[in-house]
DNA sequence: GTCTATATAAGGATAGAC
DNA sequence: GTCTATCCTTATATAGAC
């Protein structure tokens, strides 16, 4: 640990400000706010990012090139398997987020920074995240078309919207039901994303 | 119509609040972007509703009044019929949203204001949320439970924030599906609907 | 109830010393 | 790369005339 604060300072701001855009929104959460946070100075920002806006896209991204990654990397096993299951590629899908959302503290904040980007229908910001993840999604699609051959393709993408729905909400904690008492965080994530792959599997087969 | 403006100067703040709240969410859009497309003075948002955070509680209690009391009128009938279904009982709780999103242009507006609700974790307005409106949601959660005894409590709930995660993101337009150019958003929104109980259901069956 | 004017604070961004 | 100091804009809120 070469020094007192363990990490540089271009990633204290990414994680104090992941923290603080989970917790007011882009808008809400000033640079003041996360240079503080960060213990950094407030010209460091735009030192190390250029303004608020580029700071925004590299938390996106800080995370999503290896979240993306995994689940291409464990669709493309369950591709190679014999016999692919619906619940196998949700599994690709859901697994990689959940073990980022159980990783270092950062993790579970960060997909509630996620929801908080469908929120904004902020068109730069969706035309970066599509822009550079947007593959993703497609090559899931064809996986799912592939096990669902009997839905036509309106059907097949209105029901996949309404997943990717469920998990978002679910990811981002967004929901009523809290942790329980004599529950770790780890389990409570895990019965959640054991309930989510069940209940989407169903809604996709309806 | 007594003004040129037709609305009132209190009317004409919820509008367009409502509609840059949506856009921007609550702090990215300002009092004076607000007053500026209502048309009305700077100082009529202090004298009408005394603050900024007074003024996102009343853009809330205009419509889910309504809203809140449409769903347990329908819920009600449901309850009086002799074979209630799940569908049934989806449909009281999704169809007086989607009424409301075809209502007057605020209405399709004020769906994204309340999934901007759930993204900040912020407890006054959840607390505002749940003071006022929960006892709807525990009434719907009772109906499902009645259709649903093979599923312990636990499950239950669990599917069920599934499902309101779901509804949330589909009417809020977060997803990626858009209305064709040949469909009116009526359409659009109806096809919407009906494919989201179609999902809903299924999972709440698993 | 609606206006102008203003108090007061906070915002993003940058210049220039070190 | 990091600091202080500051520019300039925008923010919420209010006081007081009409």
């Amino acid at each position: 640990m070469p020094h007192d604060t363990q990490f540089s300072t271009r990633q204290r701001i990414l994680g104090a400000a992941e923290e603080l855009f989970a917790e007011r929104g882009f808008a809400g959460a000033s640079l003041r706010q996360v240079t503080a946070a960060a213990k950094v100075n407030l010209a460091a920002v735009n030192y190390h990012f250029g303004s608020k806006d580029n700071l925004i896209e590299e938390v996106f991204r800080r995370r999503l090139d290896e979240l993306s990654h995994r689940r291409l990397e464990r669709l493309a096993e369950v591709n190679r398997s014999v016999a692919p299951t619906l619940e196998a590629v949700l599994d690709a899908f859901i697994m990689p987020a959940l073990e980022l959302s159980l990783d270092r503290e950062g993790g579970s904040v960060f997909m509630r920074v996620l929801a908080r980007a469908f929120a904004e229908h902020n068109s730069n910001l969706r035309k970066f995240l599509s822009d550079n993840y947007g593959h993703v999604l497609k090559e899931f699609a064809a996986a799912f078309a592939r096990l669902l051959p009997h839905l036509s393709k309106d059907e097949l993408y209105w029901r996949l919207d309404l997943a990717v729905g469920a998990l978002t909400y679910a990811m981002a904690d967004f929901g009523m039901i809290q942790r329980r008492s004599g529950e770790t965080e780890r389990q409570h994530r895990e019965q959640m994303a054991r309930h989510l792959v069940h209940f989407t599997a169903a809604g996709l087969r309806a």
